[in-house]
DNA sequence: GATGAATGAGGTTTCATTCAT
DNA sequence: CATGAATGAAACCTCATTCAT
């Protein structure tokens, strides 16, 4: 057991120093993103010296993919976790939208490095860090497919392509984060939760004319053009 | 007049020779991204003297703000142009959502270049660049807003925040353009169209209790199970 | 012509700065070694920048190669010229030797960083070099063989396997080389050329006992225990 | 006595960890070289930390030095102790050969190594080691020359310069040993011993004309086809 | 005006050595 | 005494920009 303890300690000090060399670099990669960030200045804001954080990361990509794919962990965890403890369907989906706009309030030079991600760094290794958060992310909207399923079961959502569904809540939710980013009002983004939700379920339309180039299914049958 | 005709030839040939080192430099930028790609490659592809390039642009990061943002105003006309045409509110959103669909799939590179474009380049002079992309961008949306005030004085549309309609339909629109890029699956953007007015629409509930958390407004108080 | 006399200019000054840097580099690599020679040194003795090497060579392993593999074959070049200069197989024999050893006397240096050549330098790219070193090496002492056999052919030479002796000759020639450079006398090398004709061609034994664990062909089969 | 006793076993300890040390070092550096090999791969195939290496030796020069001086000793001595066991001139030549030849068989990788050395380690604290080397060099083959001397007096070798004498023989000895490493055949080099001695001894001349720009010394004065 | 060779600052990475634990 | 994490100097290489021709 001492021997035991002392490994521990010293795996446990690998950690603690680990999780403060990513902490200081997702700031200064959050705050100017990965080319236009140094070693050096990782290596200045975490206190160590720039050979030190080759101890613990392979080389400045690893660096940041490891960076990068924590977080992007810890964001879907927190909000598929906040999600998982609503009872229905409907307090879920609520849940959903909630806990997205509070992770990008927590969180917004992260949530702003990760809005780029999607393309910039084309260089070779850093297209497997790419690959990776969009399989999260893939794997996240297939989870709130499965929710909509459910609510489509229940009747509590219309019968349509779940994948549209899914795509169209992602899209109100992503886009509405991202107008709060780059429109900074300083109002919170949770205001705006009922307003996410009334148009995401209840639609735009007002019931008349608007959007009939299709049969319309369901009971509520709008009576178009019945004037 | 003579000189004047001179001088207006040269200047006509001085911009010939600008866009064809724009339409270069969009295809490599678009490919490879902004730090993957260098002056000496833009050079080679459109044909001028590494030298040359500096005669019409101050440098790499002026030459690639240029690009983008001579690019970024073409999408938009190309947009708005599609929609001014057509003579309703209801075809205006549909022509809104098919032309945004309908640029995507003809500029992939580029857009994929846009979206990347929140982060990774914050280098001093490039900040410029991303307020510019995103004044345009709120010009866009704000030009949506007025859209669907439109509808709303129509009643077309339910009297919400005109905000929040406008960011909803911007959001089921850029997403389904984001997952249509990084998940290819070869068939085109524009099935989706009728799926995404749908929903931004007619919304996702079923006209049951679902998010009915406040009183929803509007005259279609959705009654249903009442009888 | 204009125009290709102003390219050929271009690239003859092209090829003499190349041959200002390889000729620098040979000193400084010949003189502190593969690994403990720097670009910086080498920029500051040719009187380029850094950056400017990288325009005449891919990197450091390419500089060295190059200037290794032109040495090497300009030092065989002028070898066999030398001895396909003379009119019969003994005098050739004789301009090897005489060839071989001019040439380490005028290029000490080179000739020592070649002969660490054989092992040292394990690094992936260094060893394509090792091979082309030793491709040379074989192609010298395979025409070398030729000779012998001509040797052989005229009677002059004991019909032996061609290539013991080709190695015994390179090998008594190597190392007159590398014991003279090893212990600098200040003599000249060329005075060894008669002591190592005569013990590569008449032998070490007086012609008594020695080495007889085997019948020794030839006319003076020396009267063994005769005595 | 106790405490004597002590010592005497902490410091045979302490030589058989440095022995380790020293047998690991050696594999690694002979199959990677000097600069490709570091001081953690040492500590890692010994079995020691990084720390405790510098408690046996004051730095990677030191234990590359140390480790190569005793390969090379005990290489000259198993060599000269296999010599010494003979009972005559010629035997001992023969064992000469043999020895050589049957060690670069069993350390290949070593002796690769060791031809190296000309070159390429020229840092401040390895030119003492080449001296080193030399010194060794320059004692076996001075050793060799007092070999040929009695030969000479025994009148079993022709009365020329021992030092040539003695460079021709390394040099067809160290050539052959260069040559069968340089060129892997799968065959052992031991089968090449008698082609050695016989070139070595009998010359590679059929006792033609060949060579005989100055006067033959020697009782052995060839008259043949004079006859 | 056009060219492209030259520049050199600045970045990432390695690794022998030290020293607090 | 043993350890191995921390150091930091030093190397290679890139590439936007300049300027003599």
């Amino acid at each position: 057991m001492n021997t035991s303890g002392k490994l521990h300690r010293k795996e446990k000090e690998f950690q603690v120093r680990r999780t403060e060399i990513l902490a200081q670099a997702e700031k200064i990669f959050s705050a100017k993103g990965f080319h236009e960030t140094t070693m050096a200045q990782i290596a200045e804001a975490s206190g160590f010296s720039i050979g030190s954080l080759y101890h613990f990361f392979h080389g400045k990509e690893e660096l940041y993919s490891v960076m990068v794919m924590e977080k992007v962990r810890l964001m879907y965890d927190e909000i598929m976790g906040a999600v998982s403890r609503e009872p229905s369907i409907d307090s879920k989906i609520r849940a959903l939208v909630i806990s997205h706009f509070a992770y990008v309030e927590h969180h917004i030079d992260f949530y702003r490095l990760l809005l780029g991600h999607e393309s910039g760094l084309r260089s070779k290794g850093l297209k497997k860090l790419r690959e990776r958060i969009l399989d999260e992310h893939r794997k996240h909207v297939g989870w709130i497919e499965v929710l909509i399923q459910e609510g489509i079961r229940l009747r509590l959502i219309r019968a349509l392509d779940t994948k549209s569904l899914a795509n169209a809540l992602m899209g109100i939710i992503a886009y509405s984060k991202f107008a709060w980013i780059m429109n900074p009002s300083g109002v919170s983004l949770l205001g705006k939760v009922d307003d996410v939700l009334d148009v995401f379920l209840r639609g735009a339309a007002s019931g008349r004319v608007i959007g009939s180039n299709r049969e319309i299914p369901g009971p509520e049958k709008t009576a178009q053009e019945a004037g």
